[in-house]
DNA sequence: AGCTGCGTAATGCGTTTAAC
DNA sequence: GTTAAACGCATTACGCAGCT
């Protein structure tokens, strides 16, 4: 590498690219340029460019300059980059790619795409470095000790060479001697299949302490997240009008293939709040979440209708049920359980209109129904309302309440006191939440899950109330829900259905058991009228 | 209400450096 | 030689985003 060939290759760039720096026309930050390409080339040769600090070893008994950070190994990627240089400098990214002085993968691989599932974890990562936007303009103010090699104790570059003074001088043979040729697939390939050889023991250890299904669960979700239709999600995302709040379309391709290489993961198989399971799937955008395929066929989900409030209406009306739910895993107090579950109860004889709270919630969309009534714009806001008010204590959400008292009397004062503070005490229960998800989870996971997997059904996902599966499934989902409710001694909810046929339309199905068995109650009225 | 993620800024601590 | 500033890196906090 000469540095004569880099500056002329670089003001070439400049003058036929015309990049828009801070500065107007960034001339002067070619030595930053220079810079930064020395520390890319020293960071993927591991040579040694630091001072004496080179020689520490990271907690993770890593030697290596680079490190492992919670976004996987990044040598090159943008959190070590952003870190040792600034946004500003992620700029130069594109010049040193069309140079050849780094490579820029594609976003996803078209040949890896297809993973057997046999491997939780697949197959370490190799290809690296995506191709890197920038968001700030923030100079760098961060720099590297230029020229000093470890445990020397020569000089080594002097303090303003660094990065927010005048620095990158050449040295004595007009070239740096520091720059190096970026290899990167084999060595980044060796270091990434370490980590990842040791985050699949722990994360495997850390499965061992659950619940077998549970553990079934978070498989299913390695596999789905290794089978994603990255054509079609492209070809959506490159199409689709309306993007996904901010985040761009190419943020979404990037953040899946991650999740793909299994360099972003995360699960917890049960969360101490209300027992939930939460996965890269529970949290993916909803709309990409149709191309995480089970077997390359089409998706389908079934989507209990305002779940939780369904559920609410139970722990109203059902609390012997709901006592066997609750205490199934011992891990509430049954003194606690009772209380909330008497206390509802009662509520629920004094007051017909918690009553007809549980008769709507059943029979028809409660947030539309609400919106209707109360003139509400749409039924997201109606949702909002529902939310707000009921997970809150007394206080909040005052006016909310106050416009649902007439509909539904007070529902949302009992519930409001149950997620307040005890008698005595100062510290918000949330009990209501608490037993919401502990329901549904008893229902959702120990329920309709254990279920599919005891049926050997399978991969599926649980979002939380709603279950992520392919076309030739549902059936057998439907079946392993309204058993797990009848079971219970609980009515079956309403559910949709949404399945994609294969041209890619989506058939949207609403099951209203509840519904059904009102009119087949109504029909016996009548006919007991009619005699 | 809970759980996640990312991005940024601030902070803490031990080390290194520049300036005196 | 001493001292104050600067630095590397880890951690934390916060606000935004998403999901149910």
């Amino acid at each position: 590498m000469n540095e004569a060939t880099f500056r002329q290759q670089f003001q070439r760039w400049i003058a036929a690219e015309q990049p828009t720096f801070e500065t107007g026309k960034g001339a002067f930050l070619e030595d930053e340029c220079l810079h930064l390409f020395s520390t890319l080339a020293l960071t993927a040769g591991l040579t040694i460019y630091r001072s004496k600090r080179s020689a520490d070893t990271f907690k993770d008994g890593s030697k290596a300059v680079t490190k492992q950070t919670a976004l996987g190994y990044t040598g090159l990627s943008r959190d070590n980059l952003r870190q040792q240089f600034g946004n500003g400098y992620a700029k130069y990214i594109e010049f040193l790619r069309t140079h050849n002085y780094l490579q820029v993968y594609e976003f996803y691989d078209k040949e890896g795409l297809i993973s057997t599932g046999d491997d939780l974890f697949g197959v370490a990562p190799v290809k690296r470095n995506y191709s890197y936007k920038a968001k700030g303009h923030k100079k760098a103010n961060t720099g590297s000790y230029i020229g000093k090699n470890s445990s020397s104790s020569e000089q080594g570059m002097p303090k303003h060479y660094r990065l927010h003074n005048d620095h990158a001088l050449p040295t004595e043979n007009g070239s740096f001697d520091v720059l190096y040729s970026v290899e990167m697939g084999p060595k980044y390939s060796h270091k990434a299949h370490r980590y990842y050889t040791k985050l699949k023991d722990q994360t495997l250890a850390r499965r061992a302490g659950f619940p077998k299904h549970r553990q079934v669960l978070a498989e299913y979700v390695d596999t789905l997240v290794r089978n994603v239709d990255f054509e079609d999600m492209e070809a959506w995302l490159r199409t689709t009008t309306d993007q996904m709040q901010d985040m761009p379309p190419v943020w979404s391709l990037y953040y899946v293939d991650l999740l793909r290489q299994g360099i972003i993961q995360y699960e917890n198989l049960s969360c101490g709040f209300g027992h939930r399971l939460h996965t890269p799937l529970t949290n993916i955008a909803t709309e990409l979440r149709r191309f995480f395929k089970v077997d390359g066929s089409p998706v389908a989900s079934l989507d209990i209708r305002c779940s939780q409030f369904v559920l609410a209406s139970y722990l109203f009306e059902y609390p012997e049920q709901c006592y066997q739910l609750l205490t199934a895993d011992g891990d509430m107090p049954t003194a606690t359980v009772s209380y909330v579950l008497d206390t509802l109860h009662a509520a629920y004889n004094a007051d017909p209109k918690i009553r007809q709270y549980c008769h709507d919630v059943r029979t028809q969309d409660l947030y539309a129904h609400t919106a209707a009534e109360l003139g509400l714009s749409d039924r997201g806001t109606g949702k909002n309302l529902w939310f707000g008010a009921f997970f809150s204590m007394p206080g909040e959400f005052e006016h909310t309440k106050q416009k649902l008292r007439p509909l539904y009397g007070t529902l949302l004062d009992v519930t409001s006191a149950l997620n307040g503070p005890g008698e005595g005490d100062t510290e918000k229960r949330n009990l209501m939440p608490m037993m919401l998800q502990r329901l549904e989870q008893q229902l959702i996971i120990e329920g309709v899950a254990a279920r599919l997997l005891d049926a050997g059904i399978g991969p599926f996902a649980t979002i939380h109330d709603s279950i992520h599966t392919n076309a030739t499934s549902v059936d057998a989902v439907i079946s392993a829900l309204q058993a797990t409710y009848t079971d219970a001694g609980l009515p079956v909810p309403t559910f949709k259905v949404e399945t994609e046929d294969e041209q890619g339309a989506f058939i949207k199905q609403l099951i209203e058991p509840a519904a059904a068995l009102v009119a087949v109650q109504a029909s016996i009225e009548v006919i007991v009228a009619n005699p």
